[in-house]
DNA sequence: GTTATTAGAGACCAATCGGTCCAAAACACA
DNA sequence: TGTGTTTTGGACCGATTGGTCTCTAATAAC
């Protein structure tokens, strides 16, 4: 019994989103977000509450959208080596900057840096979405020879743990290097090299 | 022939650094600035330019002081095994995090996160220095079987140089965990995986 | 059609932003 | 003791910041 909202929310977390990723939590004025959001400031704060929680209400979106896509890839049965999965995720961060000059990053990356050691919510989250990352590894990683050969003698979890973090990590430092402006060739090298290291190696990518 | 200035430029680019590596860029106010700094406004401007180019100045103070000490560290003769050097530089991550619950992490990474894309000026410094690193790291592989063996035969230096940048990202990547919020002990735990698999593996840390 | 309830447009707010300007102060040199 | 030069403190600037408020418009339930 009241007048209904004009937009669509996801829509607009999505818009939002966008411009935290390209400018970070500071850099994000109101102004380029109502803008972008297309929506009234009144609708903002009424909707959202104020800017922080909007941010975390992008953080959220960008959890259950990309996030998830990336887990997905990695769980993906349709590619039937798991190194595979993981050498197309990881390859991938090469290819955008090729494809589209895009060095945005990974904004869960970049949250992680910039935002997460100053608000203990964000900080939480940050580390529920890395933690999911980190299974989406760990999935790869059941579909390789080290995988089948744990899921037959039950052994070697915490060893598959270790490295499903590991690659993590390398993720992450690979995505620094992206942002510190390394070309999408060295990016792409690098990346060969570490799959080769941790016995992932494969001819090359193969985009999804 | 004339006033001489009141303050020590070096003495307050590091209290700038402090304020730009805590807030970034972005979060670093100019009043928080010069009150950190002891300086009137009219001083700052003067002698720097703009706020700009104090991060600028904050950055390469950062390279001549930190990164220089991190390279010393991987160069540090008097620890005789090079795999050492790099295990005490990669632990230190989690050490600060545990003696100082300090979470600022890495100021270069920092800024290659969240400045370097939007700024050629800085990102072009960035790069220079994670290329420090990366010689830093080479340095350390020198020092290793790995490098006695090459410098024995002569070849092998494009291995060791992938390898180097593979620790440089690696240690990008335990920052950014650290930033992210991962408990210390976590963070120990991992960097110990990393050495172990790039057989640089020791017993503990030996802090410097 | 009335009423209760909520959304939207936009005026408005104090505070802060980065940056400029100027007069007073402090020195070096003569 | 001037005199020329530069630093300094601080007033001041317009623009922008995140956030509030009010008034109107739209709707669902009755």
């Amino acid at each position: 019994m009241a007048r209904p909202r004009e937009f669509d929310i996801e829509v607009a977390v999505e818009a939002a989103l966008q411009v935290f990723w390209a400018r970070g939590y500071d850099g994000a004025g109101l102004g380029e977000l109502l803008e972008v959001m297309q929506i009234a400031r009144s609708s903002l704060y009424k909707t959202f509450g104020d800017k922080r929680s909007l941010f975390l209400a992008a953080l959220a979106h960008y959890d259950i959208t990309r996030v998830s896509a990336a887990v997905s890839l990695l769980r993906d049965g349709l590619v039937p080596d798991g190194g595979q999965r993981i050498a197309n995720l990881l390859m991938s961060v090469a290819e955008v900057i090729e494809a589209q000059g895009d060095r945005r990053g990974c904004f869960l990356c970049n949250t992680a840096v910039d935002q997460a050691p100053h608000d203990a919510e964000i900080s939480a989250q940050v580390r529920r979405m890395m933690g999911r990352m980190e299974a989406g590894f760990f999935s790869a990683l059941e579909a390789t020879d080290l995988g089948r050969t744990r899921s037959r003698d039950g052994k070697g979890e915490a060893r598959m743990l270790k490295i499903a973090r590991s690659l993590n990590t390398i993720y992450n430092g690979v995505r620094v290097m992206a942002k510190a402006g390394y070309p999408a060739a060295e990016i792409r090298t690098e990346v060969q090299a570490q799959l080769q290291h941790n016995g992932l190696a494969n001819t090359g990518a193969v985009s999804s």
